[in-house]
DNA sequence: AACCAGGACGTGA
DNA sequence: TCACGTCATGGT
């Protein structure tokens, strides 16, 4: 990764907070009702306040959250999401006593049933394994399903730990802009932000919901980033 | 009617 | 390490 694109991070952070505003990550059923502006789904969103979560089912939440939405939209998993709030299941308890055919067809909505079904019956074993205690990195990561996104999703959304989220838009829009390399690594991009992003859990949590927020306006359809504004910022 | 969605895993170079 | 096929459903 390059030095001098150091820079360029905290412009590009700041362009798209003045563009978009806070996005008020990550959403929680608790909030639904409340009222952001912005694309797909306009439930659960929190803008300007980062004291969530605020308790271990929230935490719970939004892993299941995490799981439900790879490779898959939002508004996907969120309707998985309310099936299992419907079940009672949105609780380790319950769900580790779910039934595994019950379980997949509340998910089924968000599709890869067969999957998902078994990470959420791993990762809410580790869950109550955990007892209350911060898991590291490198603990989340044995759960089979948590990969490098999901894991460092879980860190910094529901733990409030300074680790940076990258996903496939954040490669997309830094490769149009010239800023990485076409196959650059997870890690790679993963410490360009952090080396030079002050380590702040809300810029953190703003920075990767902005990029997903900007990707869903210019990085969908192709040709991707025509017209992207933060191409001002670029040389 | 292809193509993509807030990826991860298993396999074989 | 790294590239590639696979997994499922829903929206455009």
């Amino acid at each position: 990764m390059i030095k001098i694109h150091g820079s360029q991070v905290m412009d590009i952070y700041e362009k798209l907070f003045s563009l978009y505003g806070s996005q008020g990550w990550w959403p929680l059923m608790e909030h639904h009702g409340d009222n952001p502006t912005k694309t797909g789904s306009i439930k659960g969103y929190h803008p300007e306040n980062y004291d969530l979560p605020k308790n271990d089912n929230q935490r719970f939440e939004i892993m299941l959250g995490a799981i439900l939405t790879q490779n898959t939209a939002w508004t996907s998993a969120e309707k998985a999401l309310f099936n299992l709030h419907e079940l009672g299941t949105i609780n380790p308890e319950k769900m580790i006593n779910m039934d595994l055919d019950d379980l997949k067809e509340a998910i089924r909505c968000a599709g890869f049933l067969n999957q998902k079904s078994v990470y959420i019956q791993e990762i809410t074993k580790f869950f109550i394994s955990l007892d209350g205690a911060v898991p590291t990195r490198k603990e989340i990561l044995t759960v089979k399903g948590v990969g490098d996104e999901t894991a460092d999703s879980i860190l910094l959304y529901a733990y409030k730990k300074p680790e940076f989220v990258v996903d496939a838009y954040t490669k997309r829009i830094f490769y149009h802009l010239g800023i990485i390399e076409d196959k650059a690594s997870y890690r790679g991009v993963k410490e360009l932000f952090e080396s030079n992003l002050p380590r702040d859990v809300p810029i953190f949590q703003e920075y990767h919901a902005l990029i997903v927020e900007h990707a869903k306006r210019y990085y969908q359809k192709k040709p991707h980033g025509s017209y992207d504004p933060l191409m001002e910022l670029i040389e």
